[in-house]
DNA sequence: TATTCCGATAGTGAC
DNA sequence: GTCACTATCGGAATGAG
């Protein structure tokens, strides 16, 4: 790994990890009895117009449409740390703009000739599929390790490695706490808008702001994500030509069906992300 | 008539004549050179939610849903005079809530065994349909008089008329100025929503902030608006049971087809109107 | 073809 | 299945006490 290769670099620019003294507000609230009226009556969170609070350089990305994604690979020196989380002579890796679960990263391969290829081409070719593999091995690991250090706290899973890091003197060998790398998930869009070759790593909680659109969950959700795991693709797969989405929208964690509607299943999201962060 | 029946009576809640101090900002402003920029920029006039701006008593017939005109036929005393333009034992004449066109009345007739009728069928009574058609005379009338009240001052046709109005002495003869009861259409709605029957009795513009829908316009410029002096219906009439709007709008003054564009449609009705004011 | 509110759906423009 | 913006289309309720 290269400069910047930490995780403590990864830092989205719209966490949804409220500051210490909201978290406390919120929970003064939420032991007093509730108002109905108050409760029907409150604003809905606004959808904030997503582009607001970016640095101005990755904002300038989002005018080149389908080629927004290309001066990363070109340039990624010009981005600031936030953005950028690693470069080498092969790899950007970024965070998505736009992340659609806790922690969103995306691997961007800077070879021109492959990278303006969509995964089910680009992977027939094993040599880089293989380089590909090994940097998505060492992603997950970020993602995991940046779960880790924003939910932590609240995973129960996590206490008896919270309490040997907190106990005095250490102890050698720590208990291993919570697997975070087995809720990190990897792979691409059987059918990307962006035109350059893009690896989605991202936890697989689908708890985001950004996640609006019912075609932003389904991309995540169904087979048309394609996880790096089945690449190289079989000939006869049905995904090298993906037609249309499955309409109705599956709970990743509890499985029940949302139908079309989206407003309930963020919602729902919301309950299930509080419930998982703390297994 | 009886009481109130006077066309001055006639004050639209949503009136599109600005007052006179308003009139003639406007006109300073025209004559500066426009900026095209600012003219990009502008925001467009909000869509503001009518109800706001209503007498409560008015507004709680709303409550009602389709059974919403029935209050004014049982107790037209009890609403204002700027909604109740006129009653009688068997009428009672408003002005629309959501006026569709510069001018909008609305006749209720009060007999409880006809108005739960549609035109269709209530129209085949010929005494009721004779009773109804004075009505409507006496009512295009007003709503002519209130046309040339409210865009007179526009009018090219009306100079003549304004001309003899200030000379001194004025003429015993007046110059006819222009023929507003031209402008005025009457009828009803092939499948109305509201229970109880009420013939439309209003301008042909379509200029309203109420104009909001594909089926707003096309329930007055098509021949789902079915015209007083097509009653009664030949029995073969099919629309006697009408079924689908077309979905083409037509602009009503020069036939330009706006498919089913209504924001644009909007747009060129705002300029069909400046025109059709000013002839 | 009452309105209003919300949300789903659809097209465009960015280049 | 890039986003953001606008507008169209579609249903449900008719909205505290």
């Amino acid at each position: 790994m290269a400069a910047r290769a930490s995780a403590d670099d990864v830092e989205g620019d719209h966490s949804t990890v409220a500051d210490p003294k909201m978290e406390a507000s919120q929970h003064a609230h939420d032991t007093q009895r509730h108002n109905a009226f108050a409760e029907l009556m409150k604003p809905k969170p606004k959808s904030l117009s997503t582009h607001k609070n970016m640095d101005s350089r990755s904002a300038r990305t989002t005018q080149h449409g389908r080629d927004g994604l290309r001066p990363y690979t070109v340039e990624p020196e010009s981005f600031p740390d936030s953005r950028v989380v690693h470069y080498d002579d092969k790899f950007v890796v970024i965070n998505d703009l736009f992340p659609k679960a806790t922690v969103h990263l995306l691997i961007l391969p800077r070879d021109s000739k492959k990278n303006v290829l969509r995964g089910q081409d680009a992977f027939e070719d094993a040599e880089f599929l293989a380089d590909c593999r090994k940097m998505e091995a060492k992603v997950r690991i970020m993602v995991a390790a940046e779960l880790r250090r924003r939910l932590g706290k609240y995973s129960a899973a996590e206490v008896p490695h919270r309490a040997a890091w907190d106990a005095d003197p250490i102890p050698d060998v720590l208990p291993p706490g919570r697997d975070w790398k087995s809720e990190v998930m990897s792979g691409t869009h059987a059918n990307p808008s962006m035109n350059h070759l893009h690896i989605h790593v991202l936890s697989r909680d689908m708890h985001s702001q950004c996640m609006k659109k019912t075609n932003h969950y389904q991309s995540f959700t169904t087979d048309f994500f394609i996880r790096m795991h089945e690449y190289p693709l079989a000939d006869d797969d049905q995904r090298r030509d993906y037609g249309w989405f499955p309409k109705e929208m599956i709970c990743w964690r509890c499985g029940k069906n949302f139908g079309n509607k989206m407003a309930k299943l963020k919602d729902h999201l919301e309950e299930e992300f509080e419930e998982w962060k703390r297994e």
